[in-house]
DNA sequence: GATCATCGGCAACTTACGTCA
DNA sequence: CATGACGTAAGTTGCCGATGA
């Protein structure tokens, strides 16, 4: 690497280190004795120079210090602070972005959670006009080459739905058919009469019921 | 070519001071 | 006027890569 870096000693004529006692002293008259804010003019340049370039060529570097008056070193410090002010700056920036996000996405999820609800009971109140008890046939419905009944009532998926009661399929018959065979359930065997013993929460199950499942039946 | 010491740049953290409400 | 919060120039430390012996 090129070094063209200016000692401690050029910038204030004085090496101090924390080890000696009367470093601090020392550092603080030539602080006080030194340090003054850049004009206004000089940060307008940096800024300038650090918004085309975040990191100065030490070339460059020898090239604005000459322009401003300052020490090499001034400038190379005054760009790592900068670097670091901004770096600040940016993980603030990123926080909110995330927290925005965030936000979001657990306002969406709370919506998407009311919106099943509601799906679900709507769900049942279809299950109590299609469902009949005393119609009750067992084993027609098949989930992945299962029955369904074998399949979800161990689990105590199946529940009130299996004593619900009706005839009355109406127009959703083709919908219905369709989540159906979505959810892998034998559609093609399923009577009107069984349709009461489906339990729609399958379809909200994520190990069987896909986002993919839900995308293809709503598109 | 591998190893080691040295040096400078940098990030991260800290200190000291100036400014301002 | 004193004070605390904040911004900033500069110091400290540790790491890394380049370089030369």
């Amino acid at each position: 690497m090129e070094k063209t870096e200016c000692s401690e000693a050029e910038n204030f004529g004085s090496v101090t280190t924390s080890l000696e006692p009367q470093a601090t002293a020392k550092r603080k008259k030539a602080k006080s004795k030194n340090q003054r804010r850049f004009s206004d003019e000089q940060i307008r340049l940096l800024e300038s120079i650090f918004e085309a370039d975040s990191k100065l060529e030490p070339r460059r570097k020898v090239q604005v210090a000459r322009e401003l008056g300052l020490q090499p070193r001034q400038v190379a410090i005054w760009f790592q602070n900068r670097r670091a002010r901004w770096k600040s700056k940016q993980i603030e920036q990123d926080f909110r972005t995330l927290r925005a996000d965030y936000d979001n996405l657990a306002s969406r999820f709370e919506s998407l959670k009311e919106e099943k609800q509601s799906l679900l009971m709507q769900m049942q109140k279809l299950n109590e006009l299609v469902g009949k008890p005393s119609q009750g046939l067992e084993g027609n419905i098949m989930v992945d080459g299962s029955r369904l009944q074998e399949e979800l009532e161990p689990r105590g998926v199946i529940q009130s739905h299996k004593n619900n009661t009706s005839n009355d399929v109406g127009c959703h018959g083709d919908e219905i058919h369709e989540l159906l065979s979505m959810a892998h359930v034998d559609a093609s065997s399923l009577s009107p009469q069984d349709w009461h013993r489906f339990d729609p929460s399958i379809l909200f199950d994520p190990s069987r019921f896909t986002s993919s499942h839900w995308l293809n039946f709503w598109t």
